[in-house]
DNA sequence: GGTAGACCTGGACGC
DNA sequence: GCGTCCAGGTCTACC
């Protein structure tokens, strides 16, 4: 027998948009069905691991969870809690988004998809770098069949052997890097809350993250996004691209870099999410909405390297 | 502080 | 088929 509950939805909520707007919506555990219009994945919670499947009536103010199995009233509590968080729905930050570049306003766009927790946005970072996305895809894919269908936790993934996250979760060069990362995780040396924590300044969160093995420029800045703070740029080859495609920059790619940085500096600590949606509106262009995706096809296809196809 | 080269993997591409 | 290149970077050695 299953439960199911709803839990409340800020104003003007709309679940296709807002989690079919960031890429990790495509990977493992997380399984966006584009006909129903929810979004399933298994949860980690205090009775052990959990089916839960999110779904929105129209444009109704509550979401609906239903869960496979019986949960408790802790079960529930935890699901509440990190589907807050996968959802971004206590981002209270979206009108100043709206005012600093009100390109947005009227799609209503300014949440972007994230993982339940800290850690498992951080290994998704990792796991993207260097990489095409279908490899991205296939990395978390193998990790949660091979360690944890909710998705391999810090504790989990430190008592791992690197050779063997190699072998068959498919990491390749990741492999160390992801156990010496989940090592400090677990050990409480790195201490996700501090970072989640908003007293603590964008300079100090970004500083710490470059800190931390496998995480360069680009992924502590991707990882500061992931955690609501959005006033680093990601600068990577997409961006690249993105500035000589549809901004019409030209010239070297350290130059591009450069002038994308000025670019979007009018829009402050916004930057991260102007630059954003101007991205996946260019990829929405070619390949329709995202939450028509489907990840066996579209998917898989979206990013740069598969837009000339 | 700046730069070259190595690093897993899998898919695209040219031959 | 088969070899080469490179993708939503990072790290180290070297200058």
């Amino acid at each position: 027998m299953g439960t199911v509950f709803t839990i409340a939805a800020p104003r003007g909520y709309r679940l296709k948009r807002d989690v079919c707007s960031y890429g990790y919506f495509l990977l493992a555990p997380n399984r966006w069905d584009p006909r129903s219009g929810t979004l399933s994945r298994t949860l980690d919670l205090p009775g052990g691991v959990a089916e839960v499947t999110i779904a929105q009536e129209g444009r109704s103010p509550r979401l609906t969870l239903a869960a496979g199995g019986r949960l408790s009233r802790a079960d529930r509590a935890a699901a509440e809690g990190l589907v807050r968080r996968m959802l971004s729905l206590d981002d209270g930050s979206i009108g100043r988004f709206h005012r600093l570049d009100p390109r947005w306003k009227r799609s209503g766009r300014g949440r972007l998809f994230r993982s339940p927790t800290f850690f498992e946005d951080v290994v998704k970072t990792v796991t993207s770098c260097n990489v095409a996305w279908p490899s991205t895809m296939i990395m978390n894919a193998r990790l949660c069949e091979v360690v944890n269908p909710a998705f391999p936790s810090a504790g989990q993934l430190a008592r791992k052997r690197p050779s063997m996250l190699r072998a068959r979760c498919r990491v390749g060069y990741r492999d160390r890097r992801l156990v010496e990362l989940a090592g400090l995780v677990a050990s409480g040396e790195v201490d996700g809350a501090w970072f989640e924590d908003r007293s603590n300044s964008d300079d100090e969160v970004f500083e710490a993250l470059r800190g931390l093995p496998g995480i360069g420029p680009y992924s502590a800045a991707n990882i500061m996004q992931l955690l609501g703070r959005f006033s680093r740029l990601p600068v990577d080859t997409e961006s690249v691209r993105h500035g000589r495609a549809v901004l019409g920059m030209a010239g070297p790619s350290r130059e591009i870099e450069r002038r994308l940085h000025a670019h979007y500096e009018p829009f402050g600590d916004q930057k991260f999410r102007s630059y954003w949606f101007e991205l996946w509106e260019f990829y929405e262009s070619r390949h329709g909405p995202a939450w028509e995706w489907e990840a066996t096809s579209t998917g898989r296809l979206f990013t740069a390297a598969k837009l000339n196809a």
